[in-house]
DNA sequence: GGGTGATGCTGAG
DNA sequence: TCAGCCTCACCCC
């Protein structure tokens, strides 16, 4: 249950792997997504990619099926087995290898020509995609006055972070949420970006989010760390810092809490 | 069993 | 800025 950019790219792996080359049954058990289903059902799955926070399916007949899972939408994926669909089930892909449950997506539609580069245009630099460059995340933070810890969850500024990358990027970049995109120093912004990149393909291999370096808690491995030892500052408001143990922080911003020390990310 | 909050985003005001 | 939407896991009784 995390769907920021990582998850996304790992579901489409996953599904690439497991449903792409094949002939599927598409179904929408909860009736939602009636009619997308019936178009869809029988044809070849292309590929599935991920872009941000989005997901792009490619059907054979030039389908593409979008997806986005908001804060609630959940992928679950059956090799053998599979329990029946659920009346929250939106959408079901059935293939020789496994089948995939979709329940409470943002969005589950299939998009008209034209939409997907109206979508695109929407979309800022992904540190998950391939040959994605800092340039166009550093001039954009350059443009902007309002605080970084705002501009980081809009996805026109870079597109796949969300509430506890955000939160946790600050921290390990040393930077307080408020401070003005615009005022921040290109090695900063530099920074911030090579972070998310390395951050995020670290979460999408293990499957879920680690920031704190193992050292920090007595862990040799990222993998060794215990729950609730994960992550440096989200969630963690009135908890010392793992660092230097001042009291994390809680405030809103960008309609969201973001969490931070007031020591390791000076004003 | 009920209440709540959550890793997101949009559109109305 | 804020309500609304989608679903589920977790907490407390």
């Amino acid at each position: 249950m995390m769907p920021e950019g990582h998850t996304l790219h790992r579901h489409a792996r996953r599904q690439r792997r497991l449903l792409a080359g094949e002939r599927l049954a598409v179904a929408s058990p909860q009736g939602r997504f009636a009619a997308g289903a019936a178009r869809l059902d029988g044809r070849r799955l292309l590929d599935v990619e991920a872009y941000g926070k989005h997901l792009f399916y490619r059907w054979e007949g030039d389908e593409t099926l979008h997806v986005h899972l908001g804060l609630f939408g959940k992928f679950r994926t059956h090799r053998t087995d599979p329990p029946p669909p659920t009346d929250a089930t939106r959408l079901s892909l059935s293939g020789p290898e496994a089948v995939v449950y979709l329940s409470g997506p943002t969005i589950c539609e299939l998009l008209d020509p034209g939409d997907e580069e109206r979508l695109r245009a929407r979309l800022g630099p992904d540190p998950l995609a391939n040959g994605t460059d800092p340039s166009a995340f550093v001039e954009s933070l350059a443009r902007r006055r309002i605080p970084i810890g705002a501009a980081l969850l809009d996805q026109k500024v870079i597109a796949g972070i969300g509430n506890v990358y955000r939160a946790e990027l600050l921290f390990l970049t040393g930077i307080d949420p408020a401070r003005p995109a615009n005022e921040l120093s290109s090695e900063e912004a530099g920074s911030l970006w090579h972070l998310a990149v390395t951050e995020l393909r670290a979460g999408g291999r293990s499957g879920r989010i680690v920031t704190v370096v193992p050292d920090e808690v007595g862990a040799r491995r990222r993998s060794e760390i215990p729950r609730g030892e994960r992550l440096y500052v989200y969630g963690r408001a009135g908890e010392p810092c793992r660092r230097c143990g001042t009291p994390i922080e809680q405030r809103t911003m960008a309609a969201r809490s973001i969490w931070s020390c007031p020591d390791c990310q000076p004003s």
